[in-house]
DNA sequence: GGATACATGTAAGATGTTACATGATTGT
DNA sequence: ACAATCATGTAACATCTTACATGTATCC
């Protein structure tokens, strides 16, 4: 199963929502506050074209001059972001890619049922309390030869990540309560 | 004022409380389970590179074999570190690099006072503030066209900051309170 | 007709990832 | 002697940033 970037997986997924051109993909992340990816030509419009070389994606034609190319998922592009949205969080993701579970999370209610959603949030509070549980071992055995601010930057790492754990926990209880309505 | 990437001033940080080697500087970076910089020798060999060429670092050369290269800040790069880590934090790294903010928070007990921490941390956490007021305003804006885990997951980003808003008025008050005994 | 927004793209450069290569030191 | 770990490095590749280039459509 190959892997493909943040930026590939976003835009995979909005084309999803509806056919979209570079451009208005642009528009999206220069104007939408959160989900911070970059708006410049020079990373969109080659990775449309990666996208459009692994066959994910298909868009018209830029016939004569330079018009509006709309590119919409292919069937095969369809199939890789299903597979993207099944796939369970791991450690590493929790720890390093925060950014990308989100996405992952935000996207799935488009194309998953609550229960994936629940499932999903259920093995990333697993992870994350673990991760915690780590930090706390971490910051125990050592001998914090760390200056106040490294040891309140620590702290502010900490907070993140049991603010997460709240987060899912809460999340599960609404998608639960939405599921029995 | 030339800027350098986070890794760059990460191994500089590290560097200023003792002289240490790549591979010292490796292993830090695989052993501490936050500040989620790469331990490959792919990223950490040429970014010393980089920093000796710039005239921040120096270490002694691998003369015959390979043996340890130890380096050590110049009095340059001492003074690039030191200008750094009293720049306030801005509206963008607040919003789109946290983690380097919160790197140049953790350094900074090892080198300023703590009055410039507080000024840092009351800047910080104005931004932050002005940061989850623009998210709320899209939020009221926004005709969310957006699915449930899209929204879920928008709280989430919310909270984070908020997290972080929290967390500064404790680590000021912290700060004030060691700053009077 | 000129300014502005729309729209797509390229080129050069910086940085980082993965995988590999190389050799020294230490423990058994 | 052999394995494991210490220690430094390179090469190929992917991705992203910044800056630039080009042309269209629309508004005044």
């Amino acid at each position: 199963m190959p892997r493909h970037s943040a930026l590939e997986y976003a835009l995979l997924g909005l084309l999803q929502q509806e056919p979209r051109s570079g451009y208005d993909l642009r528009r999206i992340f220069s104007a939408t506050p959160f989900a911070h990816f970059s708006d410049s030509p020079g990373a969109i419009y080659p990775a449309l074209r990666r996208l459009a070389a692994r066959g994910l994606i298909a868009g018209g034609v830029a016939s004569g001059g330079r018009r509006r190319r709309t590119f919409r998922p292919t069937t095969a592009g369809g199939r890789a972001w299903l597979a993207w949205l099944q796939l369970p969080p791991t450690r590493a993701e929790v720890v390093w890619e925060p950014d990308s579970l989100m996405l992952r999370f935000a996207f799935m209610g488009d194309a998953l049922p609550a229960s994936a959603a629940v499932r999903f949030l259920a093995v990333y509070q697993k992870e994350t309390e673990a991760h915690v549980a780590a930090l706390r071992r971490f910051q125990r055995d050592t001998q914090a030869n760390v200056s106040r601010t490294g040891r309140l930057a620590f702290q502010a790492g900490v907070a993140m990540f049991l603010t997460r754990i709240a987060w899912a926990r809460r999340a599960r209880k609404a998608l639960a309560r939405k599921g029995e309505a």
